[in-house]
DNA sequence: CTGAAAGCGCTAACAT
DNA sequence: ATGTTAGCGCTTTCAG
């Protein structure tokens, strides 16, 4: 037995198409109670369902939109996807996600093909973002809404999402300082990534407002990875005068310093403080539980769908671009791996 | 500038829609050289691209799968999606993802929404799954996948993937026996889940296999989080003889019994060998890194999506219920936290 | 208040 | 080898 159609529901009710199509759209246009009755009833009966297909051919909506991301199985993605899932189910719409795994031929691929399905609107929160992904997107007049990109000059529909790292950071500078450290280090991430950058200068910053002279502050590269962290720590522990209070520039990095600092013997918080950033869920469940700069992620997600539907509720004239800039705070959380340094 | 439609590029080449139709979809007809030039010179030139939504209206087909899962956020599931999304981009499909949030109300929101899409096909990897789910998808007669869950009887169009957990935690089972141990527990995850069953009696019946009196083998509940692991390690180390061996349920607890036992100055693997199973990530990464049951996780979603095809592929009359059952093997990662026991 | 008719962009007979 | 016609399932004028 097939999917009923529109028509069966109208031949079983006794009436028109269109006024099958009225009562399921709550058209403006009254209807005769009785002749809604006998509708429903058919609807009902037939369990009579709208093809989104059929519709989204007439009404130029899909009620679909898509989420680019680098990776799922970066741990700072996963809550974001609910957050977006989250505003997207209540406002029914549903969400194709793509992996670009970092490759843009990859994302351009997907922007291609979900283009060509007419999705309504675009996420983009791919760190192997570019341009291109935006000027593809705008070619189709798919709204769009990007996180942490600086856009070049682009016609199109589209707003942007950017995260304060400042709030936090600053946070966790005057944190340390505050509990009375003096010797201070950083492990960043590679260095080539704008972000990794923007970390370890926003850190700096914090302190120099401190009166602390940030050249002494040595700055050792990581790769944001766990290893990463035992490595930097190894290099930061042979300095003449180590440091006191590290801020590393993500968890994962910071974990490696919790786990080599504890086979080198060197105790935490006790004598050595510890902050990291992105504060992933396994932040709160190690031992010693480990402080971080939280993102707002779950917001993040909510937020960007939130403003990709205002985009698509917007009247094709009215768009600039791009049409809004939000931008969301970090802050600090503090835990058990910071203290006063021992003496 | 609106979208070209195939009229446009009919016009623009002086040829009816029908030959462009031919010509884009390589229809077997043979048509004149020079007529393929020119609709391709047009459609080039415009930019043209076929809408998807039309095609689907008479084609039956979005190109399009929904894959519901319960929760991104589980370490389970990213690489299974990067398997489901590396078969689908290969055959040209773009896919929905579906978080449940454990919530069959949410699930069943999920397969309506979808099925009014018309989505060729569906993947349920969800642990709130249910009968009422792959029933709704077979009243739609949408082919369905289904992830380690035994269904009832059910007509509709559906194929299976089972996790044999027997190869790989047998492995473990014979590792431990063979390294010398002779006092074994379990920590298991909630055991109302037929998927922690199911590992602990596998386990049980590995020592069995070994002439060992599995009802002396303590099993303690863990609830398959970080924090449930150190708990159970506290239980096991009250008993008058604690075992020299554990079998974890899951990684997360194993990585809650590894930092918990080196609080209490338990060495890993001196004192107590330990094996997990998820092979997650951070099982490698860790120090001592975690010896685990690895599970396919890339393979069973390319495999998945894969079974998905074929179904989709599938003429309508030849299908039974269910059409295909697939299993795959997990098998052991031995790493550092296992060793002959310390006497 | 409701029906008839046209059309969204495409494919698939059926002609020629 | 290509054009004509008729829908796919729905919404939306336009009549009545």
């Amino acid at each position: 037995m097939e999917r009923p159609t529109i028509a069966d529901v109208a031949q079983r009710a006794g009436v028109s198409k269109s006024t099958v199509s009225r009562v399921l759209n709550g058209s403006t246009t009254y209807i005769r109670d009785a002749t809604r009755q006998r509708v429903m009833e058919a609807v009902k009966a037939l369990g009579y369902r709208p093809s989104t297909v059929a519709r989204s051919l007439v009404s130029k909506r899909t009620q679909s939109v898509a989420l680019l991301i680098s990776d799922v199985a970066n741990p700072f993605y996963p809550e974001v996807i609910h957050g977006v899932e989250d505003v997207a189910l209540a406002h029914d719409y549903d969400v194709f996600l793509c992996n670009t795994s970092y490759d843009l031929d990859r994302g351009m691929a997907f922007v291609r093909s979900l283009a060509d399905k007419r999705i309504d609107g675009a996420m983009l929160m791919s760190s192997s973002m570019s341009d291109e992904l935006v000027l593809e997107l705008a070619r189709n007049q798919i709204p769009t809404v990007v996180l942490d990109w600086h856009l070049g000059k682009i016609e199109g529909i589209v707003s942007t999402v950017a995260v304060d790292f400042e709030t936090g950071i600053r946070a966790a500078a005057d944190h340390l300082v505050d509990l009375g450290h003096q010797r201070f280090a950083h492990v960043s991430g590679p260095l080539h990534l704008r972000t990794a950058r923007v970390r370890r200068d926003t850190f700096l910053a914090g302190l120099a407002a401190h009166g602390i002279h940030t050249e002494t502050v040595p700055v050792v590269e990581g790769h944001f990875r766990i290893d990463g962290g035992g490595l930097a720590l190894a290099k930061l522990l042979d300095r003449a005068s180590p440091p006191t209070a590290i801020f590393s520039g993500n968890d994962l990095m910071a974990l490696g310093i919790l786990w080599a600092a504890r086979e080198r013997g060197v105790r935490i918080p006790e004598d050595l403080s510890l902050i990291g950033l992105d504060d992933i869920q396994l932040a709160a469940e190690v031992s010693p539980s480990l402080a971080s700069v939280a993102l707002p992620r779950h917001q993040i997600g909510s937020l960007t769908m939130s403003l990709l539907l205002d985009l698509i509720a917007m009247p094709q004239t009215m768009q600039q671009s791009p049409v809004r800039e939000e931008i969301v705070e970090t802050r600090l959380v503090v835990r058990q791996s910071t203290a006063p340094p021992g003496r």
